[in-house]
DNA sequence: TAGATTGTTAATCGATTAACAATC
DNA sequence: TAGATTGTTAATCGATTAACAATC
């Protein structure tokens, strides 16, 4: 969609934690925040918080600082996260379960409307209100639903062809959950979650510290 | 533990990912693989690979490249798999068997040797082959094993509760994933995985492409 | 040997931090 | 107004890339 001036992935990667430190402001009916407290609070310099901002816009005045709900209504709007998004999620296992149940995700905005699954006794049950559906439920289901974001929870060895199943229906988002490189056209946005990339690190880091 | 000189984060978050590669290489019975080869496979430079491994020793030969296997076994060794890591999984709900079930997890060493709920109708059940327990277990479990790693998988708002509590008993990793920060002694390592966050990055890409 | 490819030093690029004029 | 704090430009720092001597 918008074709502005491209943003560090840095910068991006920043915003959701930017957007939970405002939402807690918020809650504590703090009304303003200064660079300086926001990066005392979230460990990180002032500077960097002004030059994160300044990649969107204006959303401070001098002398004052922000508004946090003016400032956390504008970072949820440059994620889209005003708006929200459609997902359908594949694989109804634990980890599709995990989303589903996941109040962090739906709080803000993404929205599982579709709920998949290969296996006989899962199809026509309902997870979070969501009916599960058979595979051939997908190319019609994606057809008549727009549809943002398609969650990848199936076992490792059925990611790669699901993964190009719902692209060649039309999806161009995906959540990828196994442990492996979707290799896909470059218009199709893929988001990794790798879990073992993760335990990895922090093993390190505990062996090294 | 060992007290060597400071590798980048950079770094470090792409050893996971020559890990996975290399096991494919492995899979495929490549016996060499040249840090050129390797950066068009992962589509990054050559320059960069020998850069990365150099941090840690002297693994290749001029003229011949990298042996696949050597070049695995001392990546598991820098990152620890080689030896693994003992975890307890607090928390048996759905992220907790996904994590349970995970075999890119446990192919890594990363050894589930406890489970803890709150909830009665869980303890006593086996997941995986392991008892789940109850809380009031956890001081004497984590006292007579030697457990790296808690991972955190309970309701957001115990989080803190019981990063708290197996810290006081003698943890000093935690995997994290609730969708919040844990402020905790500079000797314990958090590692987080915040779900929402990756969704919300990948949202902001979709809309920014 | 000649060709290939490493490990490393130097150059470049990009991201973070500092500084400050503008102004609320 | 005087003090505070922004947005932005310039300086610094760190990470990536290029180049190349060493050598298998």
């Amino acid at each position: 969609m918008g074709n502005k001036k491209i943003v560090s992935d840095a910068v991006i990667k920043r915003l959701p934690r930017y957007l939970r430190y405002l939402t807690e402001l918020k809650r504590n009916d703090v009304l303003r925040v200064s660079s300086k407290e926001l990066s005392e609070k979230m460990g990180l310099t002032a500077s960097q918080i002004r030059q994160d901002l300044s990649c969107f816009g204006e959303f401070g005045q001098q002398g004052y600082g922000y508004n946090v709900e003016f400032l956390y209504d504008a970072i949820n709007k440059i994620l889209g996260t005003d708006k929200g998004f459609n997902i359908i999620l594949i694989g109804a296992g634990n980890m599709g379960r995990a989303i589903s149940n996941s109040d962090s995700i739906r709080r803000r905005g993404f929205r599982i409307i579709g709920i998949f699954d290969i296996k006989k006794e899962l199809i026509g049950t309902k997870i979070n209100d969501v009916e599960v559906l058979g595979f051939e439920e997908l190319q019609p289901f994606i057809k008549n639903n727009k549809i943002d974001i398609a969650a990848l929870t199936v076992p490792r060895e059925k990611t790669k062809e699901v993964a190009e199943k719902v692209v060649s229906y039309g999806v161009t988002g995906l959540w990828n959950f196994s442990a492996m490189e979707l290799k896909l056209p470059p218009n199709i946005i893929v988001e990794n979650v790798h879990l073992s990339d993760s335990i990895m690190v922090l093993g390190y880091k505990i062996n090294n510290k």
